[in-house]
DNA sequence: GTGGGGCTTGATTGCGCTAACCTTGTGTGA
DNA sequence: TCACACAAGGTTAGCGCAATCAAGCCCCAC
């Protein structure tokens, strides 16, 4: 606990050490209404002196305005939702709203959880992330009456607005793009997570239209927890014992596609030739290998800034009609692992 | 902005819906005082039907207590922050207590711009990376009269309470244990950041206790910006070639360490027989490596936890003595790349 | 039957601030 | 010289909820 236990500021201490009503410390800490210069500096120098912090909770009732918006997440420990947070911050720091971030770890009822916190503080906006939501989320976002942006996926229906890629299109993308490039023994490498909606429905995509040509993945594999890429070298040395006649693997994220890498380069053996390889995000990691990963950009930072953009557009002008079911294309990137015939 | 725009609910309307007075509705929402389990059962069902979410900036203002928990920190863009963060996680998650995160960018008037805005929402803790702050911002943590952590960090004296680790300790240890695997000709690359003091303590108790030995750096290179791993390519080339004799490469953080690694198995040089290398962090990534570099771990999730703990521990009983100047013991792993004589 | 104790519920008040209105003082033009 | 506009600042009334205290109710022991 630190120093001066004692009573902590109101407006009414600083009215009080400068002569002028509470009101009009409020005006000049706010700056708004008409405040002469003069007193300006006075009040500005005394909320200095004391040490005065304004009480938002306070200001937010008797406003009834939050400057807050709330983003929900499933996670902060691999690189692609800080990044989407880095385009959510670009746009907010032009305004004077401000994210308060929450974490589901891809679980419903925490998503629900922290959504109910979240909205108990009656922020002006939520942007979240996917479509898939519990009924009891789906309601409250719906009777939240505030801007609402689901981000990240675009294969279904909004509450609101919607901000995103199609995984699903994605996937198969990825699948025209191998075998075009000759492969047809394919094995998958991915997360054991059933609730992470976007990384299966970039699956399905991706079977779907293998399937189109007569092409079924051959062998999969699937971990959970401990460092990506050591599991993706694992799953690679497990996967080719078991399989050794695969000339493709698709990984369902770029960390254990590296892994993947690593480890085939060890085993010498000739990528792309012998085997392709494919992940998914397009994370700066990559550009640091010693062969770059084929890989799809998930065009990360400009979902945050487009979602970020919509939420301050409407609160600017809530009547205005804007575009409001953007969705964007990735780009693959063929690297050095997926040979183009 | 999302369907039925009419007025948000309040307690009012819940009250208006069972006959039972707000108050009473306000106690079983809290579940705080006695209410017949029948009464409680019909309100709950009220609300929910409703769909009604308390508004805690009325009941903050009211009660005088928020359940929030200021936490400060440079990046989310390094896995360090995020760890630290599961970490307070775990531990505020037994409480009653949640985290807000604001992140400074390793900018001063950031750090104080985000404290002056999260003190405004009268927050119950501090948790703050850095024992480094301006004056403005160490005078309102000071008069902030809640519990103060000042995290990652113990070189220097703490507003309040402090969890971390010595980094000028951690650089003179791995200076100790450079020199005594036998390296003499010691180069460093790091970040450009004058405004990350542990990188900067770090490098200052390294150049010490090679000093003491007689030994100074004789190269270093610093970086900002891009991909990490590349980056430690890219550095690492440049300074072989400008300085052929080198027999040790000290990397600030192990993303550049690993970039450095990969680098020179691709060239073929012998680590660590003919250059050792070391990094610091160890970061999750390593595991996956071809070699595993030798670093330091920081704590970072132990530190998070002591942090949140003392938080938690002060807002139980303001009263009781506990330890709250916590110096966490980072060991050293050798790894691969650090020949022990 | 009756008084008292515990359980349950209700009424009042105010948290710190701002919206909306109101008052005062000053300068300006006819 | 006077009316009037306008800038500068004050006054009043809540925002939605929880702390506090008071009141109602029921049941049991004596």
């Amino acid at each position: 606990m630190t120093s001066d236990n004692k009573r902590p500021l109101t407006l009414r201490d600083v009215s009080d050490a400068t002569g002028v009503s509470e009101m009009t410390v409020s005006r000049v800490l706010r700056n708004r209404g008409d405040v002469s210069e003069k007193t300006r500096v006075k009040v500005l120098a005394a909320a200095k002196e004391l040490g005065y912090v304004p009480n938002k909770i306070a200001g937010a009732l008797a406003s009834n305005r939050v400057n807050l918006v709330a983003v929900i997440i499933p996670s902060l420990s691999n690189m692609v939702f800080p990044e989407v947070l880095t385009g959510i911050n670009e746009v907010l720091e032009t305004t004077a709203l401000q994210p308060v971030v929450g974490v589901t770890d891809y679980r419903a009822e925490k998503e629900e959880k922290v959504l109910y916190e979240m909205l108990s503080w009656r922020p002006s906006g939520v942007i979240i992330a996917g479509l898939e939501h519990s009924d009891a989320a789906r309601a409250m976002l719906n009777a939240a009456g505030i801007p609402i942006v689901e981000i990240m996926d675009t294969d279904g229906k909004p509450v609101d607005a919607m901000v995103g890629i199609s995984h699903r299109r994605a996937g198969s993308e990825m699948a025209k793009a191998i075998l075009k490039a000759g492969y047809r023994h394919i094995g998958f490498m991915g997360t054991k997570m059933p609730l992470d909606h976007r990384a299966r429905k970039r699956f399905e995509g991706f079977t779907e239209a293998l399937a189109k040509e007569g092409v079924e993945i051959e062998d999969r594999n699937f971990y959970s927890g401990g460092s990506a890429l050591a599991k993706g070298r694992e799953m690679t040395a497990e996967m080719l014992e078991r399989s050794p006649d695969l000339d493709f693997l698709y990984y369902s994220n770029d960390m254990i596609g590296a892994g993947g890498l690593l480890y085939l380069l060890d085993q010498g053996i000739d990528v792309p030739g012998q085997i392709g390889l494919a992940g998914f995000n397009d994370v700066e990691l990559l550009q640091g290998l010693p062969r770059k990963l084929a890989t799809m950009d998930a065009c990360r930072l400009e979902i945050g800034r487009k979602a970020a953009e919509i939420i301050a557009a409407q609160l600017d002008n809530p009547e205005e009609e804007i575009e409001n079911r953007i969705t964007l294309t990735p780009t693959i990137s063929y690297g050095d692992t997926l040979k183009r015939r």
